[in-house]
DNA sequence: CGAAACTTATACTATAATAGTATCAGTTGC
DNA sequence: GCAACTGATACTATTATAGTATAAGTTTCG
């Protein structure tokens, strides 16, 4: 079980560089630095950049910065942009009703789990994981 | 993110079914029952006879019971049969040591919320999924 | 102006996991 | 012997993940 795809995990990295950094630095360092893919951390601040959690600026003196405070930047956001949002609930919306009881309560057990890593997931921020860094 | 495959869903399903007679079935009659492709099903059953949860018995009277009291059979452990155990401690043990420190201190949260959601897993059993539908 | 360093946008590919499907062989009991 | 079952494989289709490639536009500096 993968909790976290690269994409994410990318991500992660990339807006804690920008939280150390604090200024603008070009996606060809960040990636550099972190052993990214260029273009594919291209993608993944595009990503960032339309969800409003970077800004970019074009050009020579252009690159990447954080739009907003690195504690106001939770890892349960950044999971659900790229990995969309926990999707349990299928019986209960997509068919009808939900034709099987045993499924049901199964699906029952599951939603709780993921309500709590949800939780967990929510009180993790850039800010915190920042702490955690220089600590260590 | 998907906590259960199919595969995993189907087996527990035909985990309670049994729990549920209370004596041999048919892979097609669990099939037909639960709504499960016969071939996929067998497959699965044939998982959990060689993993010790379900006995087989060949020929027309055959069929498949429960080796196992409900109670000795945990979410946790049909999981790990069919999707393996969590594996976040990839960065620990295949590679040399963690090259990135930001990876780590993420790998470490991610950890922490594994051990989490297995406990959850673990006090799941079929005997308990058995309790909640017969409540419902 | 024009090159260098940057982002934007999109299209393409490779690999692996998931979810099934299809068969043939052997077993059991009437 | 045939109907209903399991055993054991091999195959396929779909999707997600993880990239790769490239053409186009932006900004600054010399």
């Amino acid at each position: 079980m993968k909790l976290l795809t690269k994409k994410t995990d990318y991500a992660v990295r990339a807006l804690l560089r920008l939280a150390q950094h604090d200024g603008r630095l070009s996606a060809r360092r960040i990636a550099a630095a972190e052993h990214i893919p260029l273009q594919f951390l291209r993608a993944i601040v595009q990503t960032l950049a339309q969800a409003g959690y970077v800004t970019t600026r074009e050009g020579v003196t252009g690159g990447v910065a954080l739009a907003r405070a690195p504690r106001a930047i939770r890892l349960a956001d950044i999971l659900q942009l790229f990995q969309g949002t926990l999707d349990m609930t299928e019986c209960l919306f997509r068919k009808k009703v939900c034709r099987n009881r045993a499924t049901c309560v199964l699906r029952h057990r599951l939603l709780d789990i993921e309500h709590t890593v949800l939780a967990k997931f929510q009180r993790i921020t850039i800010a915190s994981l920042l702490k955690d860094l220089n600590a260590a």
